[in-house]
RNA sequence: GUGGCUGUAGCUCAGUUGGUUAGAGCGCCUGGUUGUGGUCCAGGAGGUCGGGGGUUCAAGACCCCUCAGCCACCCCA
């Protein structure tokens, strides 16, 4: 830290930007809690072992994404690289258990240490839901419907593609991914390095790989289809015809995938051109293993998160700030009477800019910058009358208006 | 973690084969208007040239290291 400046791949939101930020938060959790899925919020720090044993051990957010501390009792504590272990591990250690199906909807700041760069932060902000407790196909159709309502209302559902894959149960993985392992074994001199690594850790990875010569290999690897059991297919065909029913569109990717054993059935990701490399603005699936894997009761589930800085790059320009009315003082009782008059007037539901000192030429120069519909002005002319002049910025006219009649007449810029 | 590109004023950027006091536009401040903004005119403030080291008579420019940003790989929101 050689110099005074943020951490690397963090990022202060400031004036629009954090108004944008805010404006997506409140839109997700208004239509959320249409689904009946309500607020929820989990610390952001978590015992390590919490995301150790939900994400893997070789899962690269746990290898080298994690900011990892010792606490000053010796505990080794997380910052969470996401949302769904901490909301396992409340469901678990809450007793939550029993008010199951659990719906829930949450945000806050994520962190990975990652090497930043479009689309990519180490601290970034996450929206998201889970449907804990639903082993039914027609949930995951409901937190899906859930997701493209939500990108709907901020205008970009149509800029993205919803892509859909289904990773069977645990038996059709296994025999699948056995099948995979010999097939690319015995290509291994064909593929690229890092899916050589893939092969020990993760092979189903190995088909979503970008390197070219990974492509042709994976041309005539084996597909899941072929090793999808019956009630896998059932299910899958029921989320299908279900957002058929609703009317959502999908393309099917069969390179879409889950490293960890607990993901099973449906893996979908609403992914967009307009973000460079990182495309996927919100993804997410089913987790029938995951509380399992974490100690509790087996327990279904299905969620999903999306990156609201993401979110808000494709958003561009964002919804103006309604706009206030200034209030300009001149001289001291100008002054005085200027604050007593805002508190009146905020507290009569309108929007007001106090523009403390400077006088009036200043005063309606900031009035301007700060995009005020109207200006009100207050000197001793003013005061000796018992009014106000009030000043509308757009056309510049002017009309002088008793202090009793102030509130009426400052309804037309509502 | 790996690779490529880039760091000059609050912002966007010029700055010639290394040459004297580093510039522009926008923004900001002041005045023209002792009670009238947005336009115009005049003036002004604002720079460790990302940081450190080196080469040189001389470095914003060249070399090395480092930090940061961007983009891509990896991975993912």
């Amino acid at each position: 830290m050689a110099k005074l400046q943020p951490v690397r791949g963090t990022h202060d939101l400031i004036g629009d930007d954090a108004r944008a930020h805010l404006a997506i938060v409140e839109a997700a959790r208004e239509i959320a809690d249409r689904y009946g899925y309500g607020p929820m919020s989990t610390p952001i720090f978590e015992f390590t072992d919490v995301f150790q044993r939900t994400l893997g051990d070789t899962s690269d957010i746990v290898t080298k994404e994690m900011y990892t501390f010792e606490d000053k009792g010796g505990d080794s504590l997380t910052l969470r690289p996401e949302g769904t272990a901490g909301i396992a591990r409340a469901v678990i250690s809450g007793g939550l258990r029993n008010e199951l199906p659990l719906k829930c909807f949450y945000t806050g700041p994520m962190f990975r240490h990652e090497r930043p760069q479009k689309g990519r932060l180490r601290q970034f902000h996450q929206i998201g839901v889970e449907l804990i407790g639903v082993a039914e196909p027609s949930g995951d159709v409901e937190a899906i419907a859930l997701g493209a309502d939500i990108l709907d209302a901020l205008g970009i559902l149509s800029e993205t593609t919803l892509e859909l894959n289904t990773l069977g149960d645990g038996e059709s993985r296994a025999r699948y991914r056995d099948a995979l392992v010999v097939y690319f074994t015995a290509h291994i001199d064909k593929l690229s390095d890092y899916s050589r690594e893939r092969l020990q850790r993760n092979p189903l990875r190995i088909l979503d790989s970008k390197n070219a010569d990974d492509r042709a290999v994976i041309t005539d690897a084996p597909v899941f289809d072929d090793y999808l059991s019956d009630d896998a297919r059932t299910f899958f065909d029921a989320v299908r015809s279900g957002l058929d029913t609703i009317g959502i569109a999908y393309t099917l990717n069969p390179r879409l995938v889950r490293g960890l054993d607990y993901y099973s059935h449906t893996a979908f990701e609403f992914t967009t051109e307009a973000l460079g490399a990182q495309g996927t603005v919100l993804a997410g699936g089913r987790y029938d293993g995951l509380i399992e894997t974490m100690g509790g009761p087996a327990t279904p589930g299905v969620g999903w998160a999306a990156g609201v800085e993401r979110l808000a790059m494709m958003l561009g320009e964002t919804a103006p700030a309604t706009r206030p009315i200034a209030l300009v003082g001149m001289g001291e009782d100008g002054e005085r009477e200027t604050v007593r008059l805002a508190h009146e007037l905020r507290r009569a539901g309108l929007a007001i800019e106090l523009l403390y000192k400077g006088g009036m030429k200043r005063g309606l120069k900031r009035a301007d910058r700060i995009n005020a519909a109207a200006a009100i002005l207050i000197g001793d002319d003013e005061l000796a009358k018992g009014s106000v002049t009030v000043r509308n910025l757009d056309s510049g006219e002017q009309a002088d208006v008793a202090i009793a009649d102030l509130t009426d007449h400052l309804a037309a810029y509502r």
